[in-house]
DNA sequence: CGAGATCCCGCACACGTTTGCATACTTGCG
DNA sequence: CGCAAGTATGCAAACGTGTGCGGGATCTCG
């Protein structure tokens, strides 16, 4: 069916490994046969068999992304980037969707290994011990996570959380809540960590933990009452689908946003211009994020004897929208409850 | 490095053959060289390296995914169904964006046929003659689309324009505009005329259509003053991007929604339901559309010479949310224009 | 006890390409 | 003109697996 080397030499008159050579290595080949096998092979419609040059090569011309959901718009981002930086550097890209079960990841990994030459992976809760146990299996660079030495793209989240408190406190909050994410999520976390940080460089300011919850939407609306409750004037979400979720059920309490409360999001998605209020938030480019993992990734395999690469360079932006607002003189909810 | 089948046939005392017979065909292998061989390429790590395996079946064990934007949420719910069923059937899957540029679709079709089995072709645009001209290379099944006799997922478009149209007639709205996607969109087209269609059907409704625009937000803020000039007291919005880009435009422009004017999208995204006024949408279930464009292809792969399969079973449900009303006695916006 | 049937297993080839090595040919210089 | 150096090309061996075919062993039955 599909024309091979074999046909292209017979019919250009040469042998295999000339055909071979013409398309790989044109200047070890006389001008005039490589000008003659390049136009058969064109002719004929040769694509050289990618399954028989792995097999010689040891290179599947492939990476993988592994990430927890790719309805999630970060993960879209960020697969987004990987495709378009993966196919620049002449490679396919697979993807795998753990269904948000970090159990079912190392499986997800171990397949997709046998498919391609390197994994991308965004894992925020599976166990340092799982991931070290991969990467000995095979190639991998991290995205969104630290795990020992291992070759990762990292987010400086005390960057990111730092500009969101600081924009709260210019607008006068001094009561700031924290609504986590999943508990094992690493970014979750470092975020905790770094809010008590700013925090604490700041006296007169008040952290308050409001715990754990599901990094959806869902996790937003079972926080917002909590929040309610501790009295904060303003709220730091794990990310912007928590965000949005908070925005949702303050709306159906009668909470008023940014008057009462002000509400910032992390991550910035498309979805935060959007809602109303439109989400304050603070973001990194997620598809560069992509880019980035993949920078790592394909230079690993390029050089395998390399150090391994912390891309740390990915600093936040703040987008300020209509959900965060001054501190009202005196309408604090706490006077009220 | 990686343990092969020979390493293991060494260990285990027979032939190379019969390690390959062990794990394809178990029963052409006696019982206890069966066990002792499985349990040495179990204790050994051994996988067969899926490259030669596949020069000799000719068979990839992979299947492609080809979308115009992986961060709109539409295709991304699709990309999570095609995951999830490819994965239950044996294949992994790879992805390829083509950032809405038709023209380079078919070289990314092109680029992927070499690694994989066959491609889920989402490609609302391109024209006809160059998907036939992809299907002739390669194993195809298209999503949301009809083109000739070629393999598809169809929606029924005029079901679900149908059902949303009903809902605004039941609302009393007897002028209703259509805000078309792309020109070139299948899709769109599709919608179109069934709007048409519909309204036909019904001598005291008038449908108004009010052009092509991009279909993401930025295309529903752009018709959002047409539409206002226009005088319908409804509208069809070609997708929820495409309407959330109307109500953003409609809220600074004062027009209330639904009081002014109603407004539906299609797809029933995530993002509908977290907008203000949450949107009201019709939708199918796009993961399940993208596990019947598996499905096809998967049967396509399995037995070629079988008919092509024309999957038309996805029907439309609509959400009712805040976005739609019942028309207001005499607040038409065309009176007060 | 022997002949035929049955059942395992190993041998060897094939898949399509890349690549080290050898060879034939060309070229340049003495 | 002859020899050495260089160059272009063909030969053949891999890469790791699947699989048809044949041989040998064991079993069964007359």
């Amino acid at each position: 069916m599909a024309v091979n080397a074999r046909d292209v030499a017979r019919v250009a008159g040469v042998s295999v490994s000339t055909v071979s050579r013409a398309l790989a290595k044109p200047d070890e080949v006389a001008p005039e046969t490589l000008a003659r096998v390049l136009d058969t092979a064109r002719g004929m419609g040769y694509h050289p068999n990618l399954t028989a040059r792995g097999l010689i090569t040891g290179h599947r011309g492939a990476i993988g992304l592994v990430v927890p959901d790719l309805e999630n718009p970060f993960f879209s981002s960020v697969t987004k980037g990987v495709q378009n930086r993966a196919r620049a550097a002449g490679y396919a890209v697979m993807i795998a969707d753990s269904d948000e079960d970090p159990s079912q990841e190392a499986d997800l990994v171990r397949e997709m290994s046998r498919h391609v030459d390197g994994i991308v992976l965004c894992s925020p809760r599976a166990p340092d011990s799982v991931i070290h146990e991969l990467a000995q299996e095979c190639v991998l660079a991290l995205v969104n996570r630290r795990c020992g030495d291992l070759p990762s793209v990292l987010i400086d989240n005390l960057d990111g959380v730092r500009k969101a408190m600081t924009h709260l406190r210019a607008l006068g909050h001094r009561t700031i809540a924290y609504v986590g994410g999943p508990v094992m999520s690493w970014s979750s976390q470092e975020r905790l960590a770094a809010a008590r940080l700013v925090a604490a460089e700041h006296p007169d300011t008040e952290l308050i933990d409001l715990g754990s919850f599901k990094p959806y939407v869902s996790g937003g609306v079972a926080a917002a009452d909590v929040l309610i409750a501790s009295g904060a004037t303003a709220v730091l979400a794990y990310n912007d689908l928590v965000a949005l979720g908070l925005l949702e059920r303050l709306r159906q309490r009668g909470v008023a946003v940014p008057r009462d409360i002000s509400v910032v999001g992390v991550d910035n998605i498309p979805m935060a211009a959007l809602s109303s209020p439109a989400l304050t938030s603070v973001g990194i480019p997620l598809v560069n994020c992509g880019r980035a993992g993949v920078d790592v990734l394909v230079g690993l395999l390029r050089d395998p004897s390399a150090p391994p690469t912390h891309h740390h360079d990915l600093s936040f932006q703040l987008v300020v929208r209509e959900s965060t607002g001054p501190l009202a003189a005196k309408s604090g909810l706490r006077s009220t409850a």
